[in-house]
RNA sequence: GCGUGGUUAGCUCAUUGGUAGAGCGCUAGGCUCAGGACCUAGAAGUAGUGGGUUCAACUCCCGCACCACGCUCCA
């Protein structure tokens, strides 16, 4: 055993933090608490991906490193294990996803285990199990019991929801149906994104490019009575509120711009004409979802200063006035439109979109600020989920407007002056410029007034400048500036689109305005008149909250039914003493094939009498997100059941001080969670409104690097260098001819680095193709820890995935990388332990001696360093600083046992079972006695700390400069002053030899680090 | 198309505007019957590219190229 043997001490080791509960993390300590947070897995048959680890590495270090330094570090683990996955698997094998999950969950668990992570085990939890999801439950019924007051920008009870007097007039039903449209969880009838293959809805998060985000299936929208959370409430605050977190930037970015706000009007347009049905009846709850129907078109703006621009009209082709307005010799275009629209894809929608396409209507609005009668057009360039689903079109400062209206040669009226700035880039201002120089005499104006000379020499866009120029200048002469301005107001179709601010032209009393200030002035005015009003719009939207799946949360709601059995409207939750609703057995999870969810199999389940009324459950499920909404709060108090936690465990560990995920879920997870987590605290059930304090991304771990060569199909020599071929990683295509090619798998010694490419060793003039690719089954690059692990050991892994790179960046695995940590680690296991005796001895080396100055200082740099590193989440080079000690001590003869300490102290959060092996055979601790785990485990020793005046070295070397060329190197006393160093360094011989026959002008000493001596 | 991050030794990465470094890998020698491991020594750099600021630029500013990620008709 004397030989480093991870198999052996590392179960060891794992089976000792076990038993003695090492981790076990105390509620009620009197030390500094730290909430550190791993994003919990989804336990998927394939068991855990190296990946995994990488996160799970990085939180285990510092949560060890936090308790040597002396804080009750909360470190917990569990399962987010609802799914599709086991549903997928249930269908085709008959096997109930609990029996699936829970042996994927045993599978990953023991994985984990494996590498020795200081969770507190105690604490685990799962989503699906029923005293979890009792409280997943719970939260949902809170939410539905939630009304958001806008004016206090809070969510409150429903029982203090106001109801407005008219409501009450008109009953019970009115009320209720008030009521129900103001939930934060309620029921709407919503184009849902139907996936035929998956059996389900899908959130719009979770469709991408019209498939299906896991699988790729076809996504196809039709409606269906869905529950939403209204996210949207709270879209302010979750904005807002990202000032008081430390995020990365970009993740910040990636949620604002999820949010989407935007700032604006709504101004409602009046039809004109006779062509709308006077009648106007109340949306209903359900319709109100959509945009609004009225005698007029309701548009939303960011610029409402264009309104006088505004020269056409578009609505969205599903628009509901669509049908109402259209005249009946338009119909059948607009028919034939829309039914186009509809066949394409969301996909299609955006790909096509390089030319617009639309169809008029036949009918007209009225633009409110000058009741000019404007067309309306149907087009696909807008959209009918977002704004009010209509626009008013504004072709000369909005460019997809601009391009729409080129090709349908609808009317383009400039009404924002832009600055000159922008003038002096356009191409009538090239035009003038060279009319006024003109070089060659083809804008000379006896030619122009001849038709027949200048037809050939000056294009119609030249043409079109010039005479319009040549008039302007009787009154401007030859300033540019002026002219393309007036151009620009008169000929605004020579230009490109102009979509920036400027001032106000061809805009009646408002001309001359800036931007803003119109902006303020128009709104101001369209509310007095009603016309329209400030409007502040998100992107965001509700969130859509079932799926018609089998493995997730049952909703805690009864639908009340007639005696015909058909649904009165009426919505009983279930009360907190009912919960958990669980699941029903059932026979066959196979879906319907129809949006019916499976639960609706299960008849006795779902039929329900209560106080003689019928009832029927709810059938749908909640979405996977669910679960993982809240996790991190069960963690606190996982065995409650009377709250989802202890209010004073939840003030006491609230918030997570550090959380550390995968960036793919930098939106959909993370503002989900916020979401909740302001609610809870709306109600008063956490302490603070933000869950996350500190958040970090780890970056992917690609596979091997790949080389490939390209040769001609069925032409073993016919090479084609990378540089001309297209290559996707699976396709390789010959750019010249379009041939698809042939590829070559080349080993690393089959290639050499020539300039800033690869090539083949054996003819360099070949450039191959070098990278790395994401893992995947299908490329057969995965890397499986298991192996990893059993060839190497637990702590080989754990420090390789963390040498490999800063923890944010994407990196290549390398196999060679992973035995360069493993020598290490012999390294530093050789450094104490005698490999040829039978029994752990320590070798003869190790002595109690006092550390050289070199040793001790080096030791002290190294304390520092990893320290630093830690503290800044910098593991691959704290690393590389124990490497650098480790061969210091190596070339030792005599080793000082204190310095060993320190060093397996320092790699002990790294590399845990080695370093406690190491430490037991050190001598343990000094005195003994622990709070946690007894002496014999190093998990809470003091960290080292450093002597700042034992990093000092008693010279160093200056470098010493001409004009900033390195000319020589100065050794002096590291407390040398200014003048001193000045002096030393100008009459160093070799310096001086140089300075022969120059004058010196100026000498710049920067104390410790060099002089600069420049000469004439 | 827009945004964000990046480009330093073969690889992965360090480098408060002040002498370009580390680890791994590589090469040679030692050890070994040999290989591996181990020990010793060594080579390896126009810091993507072009400008600018400065006594001094890998570092600050601007342009371009390439890579990665995100968004993408959001009115």
């Amino acid at each position: 055993m004397p030989t480093y043997n991870p198999k052996v001490i590392e179960p060891r080791w794992q089976r000792f933090w076990d038993e003695h509960k090492t981790f076990r993390t105390p509620d009620d300590s009197p030390k500094p608490k730290l909430y550190i947070l791993d994003m919990f897995p989804y336990p998927s048959g394939a068991g855990l991906h190296v990946g995994h680890p990488e996160g799970y590495t990085a939180t285990d270090i510092l949560a060890r490193y936090r308790r040597m330094k002396g804080w009750n570090v909360l470190h917990p683990m569990g399962w987010d294990a609802f799914g599709l996955p086991a549903e997928q698997y249930a269908i085709q094998t008959g096997t109930h996803p609990r029996v699936t999950t829970q042996k994927n969950i045993a599978t990953f668990r023991r994985q984990i285990k494996m590498l020795g992570f200081s969770y507190d085990w105690d604490r685990e939890v799962d989503t699906t199990d029923p005293g979890y999801f009792k409280w997943t439950q719970w939260i949902f019924l809170e939410l539905y019991d939630t009304w958001f007051d806008h004016e206090a920008g809070r969510g409150r009870p429903i029982a203090e929801l106001p109801i407005p007097a008219d409501v009450q007039a008109q009953g019970a039903a009115a009320v209720r149906a008030y009521v129900d449209g103001k939930r934060l969880a309620y029921q709407a009838l919503v184009p849902v994104n139907w996936c035929p293959e998956l059996g389900t809805v899908l959130a719009n998060e979770e469709v991408i490019d019209g498939k299906s985000e896991r699988g790729g299936h076809p996504v196809v929208r039709m409606p269906l009575r869905q529950w939403l959370l209204r996210i949207t409430d709270y879209a302010e605050r979750l904005l807002a509120d990202l000032d008081l977190v430390q995020w990365p930037d970009a993740i910040k970015k990636m949620q604002r711009d999820w949010i989407g706000r935007s700032e604006g009007a709504e101004v409602d347009f009046p039809l004109a004409g006779d062509n709308v049905p006077s009648h106007d009846r109340q949306p209903t709850a359900i319709e109100d979802q959509r945009p609004k129907i009225g005698n007029h078109i309701r548009v939303f703006t960011t610029r409402p200063d264009t309104l006088f621009g505004a020269t056409y009209m578009v609505l969205a082709p599903e628009h509901p006035l669509v049908d109402r307005i259209t005249t009946p010799g338009q119909r059948q275009a607009v028919e034939a439109y829309k039914a186009e629209t509809a066949r394409k894809s969301d996909l299609e929608r955006t790909e096509l979109a390089k030319t617009k396409t639309g169809v008029f209507t036949g009918a007209y609005a009225l633009n409110p600020v000058n009741d000019e009668p404007i067309p309306i057009w149907i087009a696909d360039y807008v959209l009918v989920s977002y704004g009010t689903g209509a626009i008013m079109a504004v072709p000369a400062h909005d460019e997809r407007d601009f391009e729409f209206a080129q090709e349908f040669r609808l009317p383009i009226r400039p009404v924002v002056r832009p600055p000159q700035a922008w003038f002096r880039t356009t191409k009538v201002y090239n035009v003038l410029a060279r009319m006024w120089e003109d070089k060659d005499q083809r804008f000379d104006a006896d030619r122009l007034a001849n038709p027949g000379s200048t037809v050939e020499t000056l294009s119609n866009f030249e043409l079109a400048v010039v005479s319009f120029a040549s008039r302007m200048s009787e009154r401007f002469g030859r300033n540019s500036d002026k002219i393309a301005e007036q151009l620009y107001e008169h000929r605004v179709e020579l230009f490109e689109c102009f979509a920036d601010e400027g001032a106000a032209i061809n805009s009646g009393p408002f001309d001359g305005l800036a931007t803003a200030e119109f902006k303020r002035q128009i709104t101001a005015w369209l509310a007095e008149q009603g016309r329209g009003q400030r409007k502040v719009n998100y992107k965001l939207r509700d969130w859509l909250f079932s799926r018609q799946r089998y493995w997730g949360e049952p909703f805690p709601i009864l639908h009340e039914v007639d005696a015909a059995g058909q649904p009165t409207g009426a919505v009983v939750p279930l009360t907190v003493a009912e919960l958990p609703l669980t699941l029903p057995e059932l026979e066959d999870y196979q879906p319907s094939g129809k949006p019916e969810p499976p639960l609706g199999k299960a008849r006795d389940w779902v039929e329900v009498t209560r106080g003689g009324k019928r009832y029927l459950r709810e059938t749908n499920t909640m979405p996977q997100w669910a679960g993982s909404c809240w996790y991190y709060l069960r963690y606190l108090d996982p065995r409650n059941d009377q709250a989802f936690a202890d209010p004073a465990r939840l003030r006491r560990w609230l918030p997570v001080d550090l959380y550390v995920g995968g960036a793919e879920h930098a939106v959909l997870h993370l503002l989900y969670a916020r979401f909740w987590h302001k609610a809870l605290y709306d109600r008063g059930h956490v302490p603070g409104p933000e869950p996350f304090l500190r958040l970090v991304n780890q970056g992917m771990i690609l596979g091997e690097t790949e080389y490939t060569a390209f040769r001609k199909a069925n032409q073993p020599l016919a090479w084609v260098s990378a540089g001309e071929v297209d290559f996707d990683g699976d396709v390789a295509v010959h750019k010249k001819s379009g041939a698809k090619l042939e590829l070559v798998k080349l080993n690393e010694d089959q290639i050499e680095k020539k300039g800033d490419s690869f090539v083949l060793k054996d003819q360099p003039s070949l450039r191959i193709d070098a990278r790395a690719y994401k893992m995947s089954k299908a490329r057969g690059n995965v890397i499986n820890p298991d192996d990893v692990v059993e060839d190497y050991g637990a702590d080989s892994l754990r420090l390789y995935e963390m040498f490999m790179g800063p923890l944010e960046a994407t990196k290549p695995w390398s196999l060679s990388g992973v035995e360069g940590v493993y020598r290490f680690l012999n390294r530093v296991w050789r450094l104490a332990v005698d490999e040829r005796a039978e029994r752990l001895t320590l070798l003869d080396s190790v002595q109690d001696v006092e550390p050289d100055k070199e040793t001790l200082r080096l030791v002290h740099r190294t304390i520092q360093r990893v320290t630093d590193d830690l503290e800044a989440m910098a593991f691959n080079t704290a690393i590389s600083a124990m490497m650098e000690l480790t061969n210091h001590l190596t070339r030792q003869t005599v080793r000082p046992r204190s310095a060993l300490r320190t060093l397996v102290l320092l790699l002990s959060p790294f590399a845990p079972h080695l370093a406690e092996e190491l430490w037991r055979a050190l001598g343990g601790h000094a005195q003994g006695g622990h709070a946690q785990g007894g002496q014999e485990t190093l998990a809470y020793e003091p960290w080292p700390a450093y002597d700042p005046a034992l990093l000092k070295t008693d010279t160093v070397d200056i470098a010493v400069q001409i004009n900033g060329k390195l000319r020589g190197v100065v050794t002096v006393p590291a407390d040398i002053d200014a003048a001193g160093l000045e002096k030393l360094a100008l009459s160093d011989d070799k310096i001086r030899g140089q300075l022969v026959g120059k004058t010196v002008k100026k000498v710049i000493v920067v104390p410790g680090k060099l002089v600069n001596i420049v000469v004439g």
